[in-house]
DNA sequence: GTCTATAAAAGGATAGAC
DNA sequence: GTCTATCCTTTTATAGAC
């Protein structure tokens, strides 16, 4: 089906937010992507912020279809769902030349002051990402240290993929996202052990 | 000394650029709170981006000085330095209600095809943090298991910092940080465990 | 719902006197 | 080195016909 008006605006508005920030993205920017003229456009949405809530919006609702089912496709073991996702950021970084950001995260930085509704989506994405997270850990419940704060293990994914991309980008070199993760993996085998240490000594 | 132009630009754009970023920041805005005219500014920068690589330089050369000396005030653990550092941004996040980003960071995320001059300085400011902790590692190498790759664990302290800074923020609450700096000092913690098991194992 | 035309403001940058 | 005045472009947004 072809899309309306208004979803066209949307996935052109979320790529152009993605390549080039909220700011450097002009309404003309977006109505030359999509064909599209001025009047469609303020039809639709009183003005461009109300453009960057939708955005914010079908990140928010898209995150189980477009994100977390593509990458665990094929991956049962729910530490290794953590991991899978991981690679897939791995894989935007290469073929973006490592240009890639996250864009939930760099909205988050970009925007210094912004309105209360699009600051609620940008920590409703992130709690999203994080609450997946959070259920991968609940499953493994069984191999970590039963005292493991499962929310805050879930929200240091979550730092790792930001911190990791950051820095990717920065160097442009995939090999700073790639160490981030091999700690964080170190750091999942550590707790892993003393798991297991843990429960042989109550053995 | 009263500051001369090209410093007091500087330091203006500095805080601006960190307060609202720098597509947000107006040429306009740094003359009016430096209370000079175009015509000063002009003369000393080619541009607006020019004031900003002014900017990066100035954060490079300051980072010893105006970072790690206030930080490690008083704290000669090397492990601990790197927690000081940590508890400053933690400071900041707090002071500024939760809307503190880090400016190289920020900028990092913000610019999104940044002329080579600036990317470079991105890094160059990212490569001066890492190495700092780097140093603190290399001091307390013999409590760390020694295969560590110190300077992946380098990178992973900026990448905590980077996460949880851009985390409390968009939530607006300094616990994502802290969370995040719990995760990190529990991964150390670890760590130091290891190296010690190690230790006894050999001995 | 979509089109064209255009208003109204802001932004980066320059010119030329002093 | 600094001042004022101003050019030119971009940008968001609106008006009103269709």
């Amino acid at each position: 089906m072809a899309a309306d008006t208004r979803t066209k605006i949307i996935h052109a508005a979320m790529e152009l937010f993605w390549l080039k920030g909220f700011n450097s993205t002009s309404v003309a920017d977006i109505l030359s992507r999509t064909q599209l003229n001025s009047g469609s456009l303020y039809h639709f949405f009183p003005g461009k912020q109300d453009v960057l809530v939708g955005v914010l919006e079908a990140y928010r609702d898209g995150i189980e279809e477009m994100l977390l089912k593509p990458a665990w496709e094929g991956v049962d073991d729910p530490i290794e769902q953590i991991f899978a996702l991981l690679s897939l950021y791995r894989r935007l970084i290469v073929e973006s030349d490592c240009a890639y950001g996250c864009p939930i995260g760099s909205l988050a930085l970009e925007l210094h002051e912004p309105d209360p509704k699009v600051r609620e989506l940008l920590a409703e994405n992130f709690r999203g990402w994080t609450r997946a997270i959070e259920r991968c850990l609940d499953q493994a419940a069984a191999r970590l240290p039963h005292d493991a704060d499962r929310q805050a293990l879930a929200e240091f994914v979550l730092t790792t993929m930001e911190g990791g991309v950051m820095q990717a980008r920065t160097h442009r070199d995939v090999g700073y996202f790639d160490r981030a993760v091999e700690m964080l993996r170190r750091h999942f085998a550590l707790l892993e052990q003393a798991a297991h240490a843990r429960a042989r000594t109550h053995a």
